[in-house]
DNA sequence: TATTTTTGATAAAACGTTTTATCAAATCTT
DNA sequence: AAGATTTGATAAAACGTTTTATCAAAAATA
């Protein structure tokens, strides 16, 4: 039942000809003559010819697969990324093969010297503190790399990511602009570019508006609490801090475990907490009275990084030098909607 | 800067030994000595060799790579999945490739094509109806294959899925025992057996309780619908079934947008409407007043898959007659809580 | 000591391509 | 018609492995 596949040899036998010939024809180089390039495609395409992968691999050293190294794969945002990606990709006659790292240094590094291992030929990473090296040195071989979601400061590499910064300074912005003065930060206890990034922000947005910041309203969850912890955590934290009135959320997940936590806690939104968090996400939208966004640029972050990559393979020298910081959009809804004025007289939902 | 990777040639030279004896080395095979061994081993650290994958893989005819086919890896379903069967298989050596079909069958036959190209060892796929053909040539051509999600009911080919008609008889039952008995059924027009399957479990748990189907509560929603679109169809569905008391979303995706129009219309849930939904999710526990779901074993369908195919490598025949439906755990929330009866009295709200 | 067995190492073929160099025949120049 | 060029086709090397068959030397057996 097995069928045994046929080769380029087997095609030459069939139809009188050379290895050579049928290799011109299958990739129309080499002159040869109509009725033998006619002969030669049909019976390959009779035989259901297909070329190996493999050999063609060996011999042009080039695999025609981009390695996608996130850290998981899981949340929506990679989700939709992977998408993109594979399409554009796949336009240009490349797959993705997808490694996870779990933002685990052992796991990074492992991922990335199996990958190197002549597997792929270009590199789309999400970077985190460790892995400079590595993937410093793929740079330094040549090998086109696109970094997304993070980067190193310190490194040329190319890389292409959301504005961290400037997406959370608007996103406080939008709550003194509402009225909401005394705002929280929640965040992970991750040396990640990104979060620090957005840590500035927040502290550059509050004292552009002359408010003086306090550490005790940064609340820094520490990684691989697991998720009942978490929300006793940050039960702690709110209900310490009786004047807060708004929290910034760096992420997704964290987000969420603050809609829980403040479920929990019996609290309404916005009245006596505004929310804004990170990344976009369903439940967000529909979760009443609806929750303010930092919307990431999913797509333009997607379509750039593939972009850039496939330039590099192209040898557009330019793609090289690539650094893309894009703009967010925050989705403003009900969970910033202007701080009511509560005056002696009327204590409760005064307005 | 672009250092030459070395190869098992240049260990020969460097250590004054042959090809034959640095692969056997390196491999673990034939008989050499301690001290040449040692030699061969040091070099090859030294100068950090790494075999090509290529090369092996046409010497050997295998890749150590899967190929993982589904409809998109967006969602958290399928996200979950591939977590799993990444970890699953790297520990067994393997790396995944990753496609998407989009449910879109040129897409999907292409996509099998691209990876029959000798690329992978073994299958992971999401099947959908048409598929049938490029498929079962895969299991003729002795390729391990295992089918998630979804199943080919008269091709005797391996897979693991949830038991979609169980599973939705049980939550069927559920709405029933909570004195829910007009109860609507809103599934996707998608020709996908898991579909047919919870419609024939929907069916089922109607008659088993003396309930009389009702086509006009049975809603389909044509494929390719945009979310508003899609929110206006429910609303009118919904609108023209005054009796009904309760709804079951066949897919996490309806379920959300049927969330989204329950709260348009302005109706309460469960007073107005119960609900259940296909598919757990993070916004079905926190979305007041919880939503109650049929949570799909995620992790033990991944894991059996992973096995399954792994076992099929290893040429385990028994591995190739494998068909699994794992059963489900029904997530009660207050979606379904009991239902309040209404006198005539006491015509809002009694209880 | 003469034979057999074991040990340690290797040459060479094969996997399926691409590509360079070569060559004979046909066509074009004068 | 002799030389130059173009056309159409091919042989052979190379890519980096694995593996089979082979072989000399050393050790064991008789």
């Amino acid at each position: 039942m097995i069928k045994k596949k046929i080769s380029i040899k087997d095609i030459a036998q069939l139809t009188n000809t050379s290895i050579t010939t049928v290799s011109f024809v299958l990739n129309g180089k080499g002159r040869i003559s109509k009725e033998i390039t006619k002969k030669i495609m049909d019976v390959a395409r009779e035989n259901g010819y297909e070329p190996n992968r493999m050999a063609i691999g060996l011999r042009t050293g080039m695999s025609k697969v981009i390695g996608l190294i996130v850290e998981s794969i899981g949340g929506p945002f990679f989700g939709e990324m992977a998408k993109v990606i594979e399409e554009e990709a796949e336009k240009a006659g490349y797959r993705i093969i997808y490694c996870s790292t779990n933002n685990n240094l052992q796991k990074g590094r492992d991922v990335i010297k199996m990958l190197s291992q002549q597997l792929v030929d270009g590199y789309i990473i999400t970077p985190f503190n460790g892995l400079e090296k590595e993937i410093q040195s793929l740079v330094d071989d040549g090998k086109p790399v696109i970094l997304i979601d993070g980067y190193f400061p310190d490194l040329g590499i190319p890389h292409v990511l959301v504005d961290n910064y400037n997406s959370t300074f608007n996103a406080i912005n939008c709550f003194i602009q509402s009225g909401y003065r005394n705002i929280g930060f929640v965040t992970a206890d991750l040396d990640l570019i990104q979060l620090h990034d957005r840590m500035s922000g927040y502290k550059a947005a509050l004292k552009a508006n002359d408010i003086k910041e306090d550490k005790k309203k940064i609340f820094k969850l520490p990684f691989n609490t697991d998720k009942a912890e978490a929300v006793k955590a940050l039960k702690t934290f709110i209900g310490q801090q009786k004047q807060m009135d708004a929290i910034f959320f760096t992420t997704n997940y964290l987000g969420t475990l603050g809609l829980q936590t403040i479920k929990d806690m019996g609290l309404s939104i916005p009245d006596d907490l505004a929310v804004i968090s990170f990344d976009d996400n369903e439940i967000f939208s529909l979760y009443p009275p609806g929750i303010t966004t930092v919307q990431q640029p999913t797509y333009e972050i997607a379509k750039s990084a593939i972009d850039v990559l496939l330039a590099q393979m192209n040898g557009q020298s330019g793609a090289f030098e690539v650094k893309l910081q894009i703009p967010s959009r925050l989705i403003e809804r009900g969970s910033t909607s202007p701080k009511k004025i509560i005056t002696p007289s009327f204590k409760r939902k005064a307005g």
